[in-house]
DNA sequence: GTCTATATATTGATAGAC
DNA sequence: GTCTATCAATATATAGAC
């Protein structure tokens, strides 16, 4: 790959996530990032020959972030305690959600609007969490397609919420939200116990 | 007021709304919006002496527009109709939903970045569709606490289908949401109905 | 291979002409 | 009151030194 082992392009990487998130990316300049990770304005150039480049390292990463995440949460919990898992997510980053908004969301608006090429990308990572999810209810007994419209309900509620809670600034948002899904996942998981 | 009547101010206005839509707010620059208006460069500036209160003229326009929409669907329909009016909107523009987003969305975090003098100020726009669908859910008999939950309920929802029908350029996310918060409204309906 | 000095373009904004 | 020529700052990117 010829990468150094300095762990510069790490550092860098890092930096443009926070920046990204903080400032968007538009407003980000490559000569911060550079900056906040300790090297010279124009050095970001050498391991990255584009913006795009950049950017595209930063999806990379969140993919490898979010992969990890619920990879662990398949180990620390089973069935409907996943899911339930994955709703937690909203609650520990909620402050940074209502002040800075989903980085998710924010990545995907930029870099759409900002390079073609980048287009969809950002998908990639939302489609770690959709997926994710319809395996786990599948896992609790949901027929495929039933385990997917599952998922893409969970997702539409939890992350419209997330949005609502950053535009209104009010947390109680997500808050709601969280409760309200976790009534529907128990009423789901008592529905699916009488069943068997 | 002191504006002139040549018409050259709105037509800023609309050029920087649909400019700000397709492009976001930081990659839109004022020359551009200048010339979609037919100015010149330079001149937008006698109009708007900064890019911070061009975003503002298109913040009070959008929260007109909105209230404009939202008095012509009272006038149409009654009761439980005009909810469901209300979600007709994600479909007439859904095709657009699905290629650039939600333009309030977009607005909430471009300016939420840019300036701390517009922060929140997006809010507004957003508070129009709250308290309009909570007055709605009012009218149609919901106690005054209910109501607002149902609107908080409904418009987080609503949003989220549209945010990620826009990431994951799926245009079914959306028309599952509407179907799902149709058949929601029908068993409110029919539950109030049930008690008188 | 790693980094620095510099080019080029574009931006938001102003001073002042008409 | 309306608009134009121009400024100063900042951005991405490159050529080439170490």
């Amino acid at each position: 790959m010829g990468r150094p082992a300095t762990g510069k392009r790490q550092r860098l990487v890092a930096a443009a996530i926070e920046q990204f998130h903080r400032q968007g990316y538009a407003r980000t300049s490559l000569a911060a990032v550079a900056q906040a990770a300790g090297l010279s304005a124009g050095n970001i150039f050498y391991y990255f020959k584009a913006k795009d480049d950049l950017a595209s390292a930063v999806i990379d990463e969140w993919c490898a972030v979010q992969a990890g995440y619920l990879a662990q949460l398949e180990s620390e919990a089973c069935g409907w305690q996943r899911i339930e898992g994955f709703l937690q997510q909203a609650q520990v980053m909620r402050d940074v959600y209502v002040t800075l908004g989903c980085p998710l969301a924010g990545l995907a608006r930029d870099l759409r609007r900002e390079s073609d090429a980048l287009n969809g990308e950002v998908a990639r990572v939302y489609a770690v969490q959709f997926q994710w999810l319809a395996t786990q209810f599948a896992r609790c007994g949901a027929a495929p397609a039933r385990a997917e419209d599952y998922s893409r309900t969970l997702m539409t509620d939890y992350h419209g919420a997330i949005l609502l809670a950053y535009t209104q600034a009010d947390a109680s948002l997500i808050d709601d939200a969280v409760e309200r899904l976790r009534n529907w996942i128990e009423a789901l998981r008592a529905a699916s116990l009488k069943e068997h």
